[in-house]
DNA sequence: CTGTTAGCGCGTTCAG
DNA sequence: CTGAACGCGCTAACAG
């Protein structure tokens, strides 16, 4: 309606320059009170917001740093999100979010929109985009990278230590007897997905027990999928006394099919997943996993951003995910002796 | 590093005017196909991304719709958020989100940033910010409010029916057989919970079912509220065979405590939420709620916002939430004669 | 301490 | 069809 009041305005009508204006906008300089008073009033008055768009110009920075997400809905990235919020709060700059669905052609979009709106800096949280594009804005922007990989930029990435989680996964579950291991995959265009899976074969013989590759499957990290895939696995008839799942959200999909064929956990089969999402805690019974702090991994990403736009050189301290046991895991049930037992070939 | 390339440089390069590269790139008028071939060659080559904040200076419209949200990390809001890009995808239109965590000083800090922004238009997702600030900020910008009311501007408001919700599940309830029904509502610092409760209480009338206090809790729509909620209720010893929630969250952490009690759902008591979040269709069993089309309201607060930036004057429709009856609740079961029965004084 | 001047990068008249 | 000139709102360098 009305046009916006400008610093110009504000100049005028308190009958200082406008120089004068912006240097108690920004206290660069010393003003006396009387027009410093003033001044604030008018402002206050003309309810006067400085047009950011404009100083950005001014000043060569835009004061915002771009991120990188996949999904806006995504539990995962969420609390990432609000952890990188939460690192900016109380500095001037200010997170830029858009999300690029996995996929590499709007990945790309994303990031030459953020370019065109000149972010300061740019936190990367996973994708699928190459590195060659990454390292393109890279060389624009500082540019932290979370949960994964840029090649030639190592220092800028917080890695998972896939490897590591899926191996107190296995050890857990030897350790309470149980052989016949199952397991649900990711999607292995997703570099995770490879080293969980990978991790899993590795324990598994690390701890003397065979890789079975009919008890294993692959989703795509949705939910649908793991309760698919479970599916699958028990109607294949293989037994199995524990399954593994690549990530929560597929856990939380074979829970609904251990819970249809009326499977009790962790007495007839245990259950795992991987990330700790929040719900975690509140699926029945609590699901033992693989916790990652991806709050403060958020956290950590904007100041680590921060620091590098200070000048500071420095790089991301590795992450080492940790088992969290709940109670959807147990010792291996013994084995009932119903079913005819099939012979090895 | 480099400086950036500005439409400048690619004029020089190319050997043309700015105003000429100007109009190549908002297709503003006609050039000649050699020149413009030849400024787009440059354009590739110096890999020039028009700055968008000049833009937005010389033509007075950010192009940027922000979007007030309360938490980053809510499954709730995300869906939203994501509806909203959605909605906006294909647009020239941007998402500048910022969260308010449901305080009214953040709100107002956020909304200020938002406006310094210059952001085009405005989504309100939630809050508890008082209208007039709301107000203050609709007559500098087009807004449209999602999950709340806001004085003045009723037609700019899309608001959830929550005493037809919860109609929907007292009444599925009662037919049920259910007569002694909990109920864990919210804090009622949030509209939402008032209604929601009222509505429980006057639905329960409706059925000739009388309100008991005693059966009544209230948490703060967290996990951990419904939790602790559910397990006072049932420590109380007052008999209930149906728990009513105000919101999926608190019906999450309401499970875990019937399951820590070896109370089965639905055979022993059965459980409602309400939001039907995406998680609610894989609890165990599968969670009986009132279904909100969160990202489509998102996508309709996206498209509203857009109408309205186009001149257009439209009101939003009203939005009915539905009953999803999933596995959570069935009969009320036949009372056992295992306690005894507290005599009515 | 304060006003004046000159851009920041781009869109848009207005003449050619 | 195209270039020159001006302005968007603000900051910074330069004189006073």
């Amino acid at each position: 309606m009305s046009a916006t009041v400008t610093l110009m305005h504000v100049a005028r009508e308190a009958g200082v320059s406008p120089s004068t204006v912006s240097r108690i906008l920004n206290g660069t300089a010393n003003v006396t009170p009387d027009k410093r008073e003033r001044v604030e009033a008018v402002i206050h008055r003309l309810n006067f917001t400085p047009n950011v768009q404009a100083q950005a110009l001014a000043n060569g920075r835009s004061f915002s740093v771009g991120v990188l997400t996949q999904k806006l809905s995504s539990a995962f990235y969420g609390e990432t999100l609000a952890g990188i919020e939460q690192g900016l709060e109380g500095t001037a700059y200010h997170p830029l979010v858009v999300s690029g669905h996995w996929r590499a052609q709007q990945e790309q979009q994303a990031l030459d929109l953020l370019m065109r709106r000149r972010v300061d800096a740019l936190i990367v949280l996973g994708g699928v985009i190459d590195d060659a594009a990454l390292q393109r804005v890279a060389a624009r922007v500082p540019l932290v990278a979370v949960g994964r990989a840029v090649a030639g930029l190592p220092e800028r990435c917080v890695l998972i230590d896939n490897h590591a989680g899926i191996r107190q996964v296995v050890h857990h579950l030897a350790e309470l007897g149980h052989r016949d291991i199952g397991y649900i995959g990711g999607d292995e265009s997703q570099h995770d997905a490879v080293e969980r899976r990978e991790g899993f074969e590795a324990t598994l013989q690390e701890v003397g027990l065979p890789v079975q590759p009919h008890l294993m499957r692959r989703g795509d990290y949705t939910e649908a999928s793991g309760e698919r895939a479970a599916e699958e696995l028990l109607r294949s008839g293989h037994p199995l006394t524990a399954l593994v799942c690549a990530n929560d959200q597929m856990a939380f999909g074979a829970r609904l099919t251990l819970y249809r064929r009326g499977l009790r956990v962790p007495d007839d089969i245990s259950l795992t997943g991987f990330d700790d999402l929040f719900s975690s805690r509140y699926t029945t019974p609590p699901l033992t996993t693989v916790h990652q702090a991806v709050n403060e991994l958020g956290q950590l990403a904007a100041e680590t951003v921060l620091r590098l736009l200070a000048g500071e050189q420095l790089s991301m301290p590795p992450y080492v995910p940790e088992l969290v046991v709940r109670e959807s895991t147990g010792p291996a049930p013994i084995p009932s002796p119903r079913k005819k037992r099939t012979e090895k070939r």
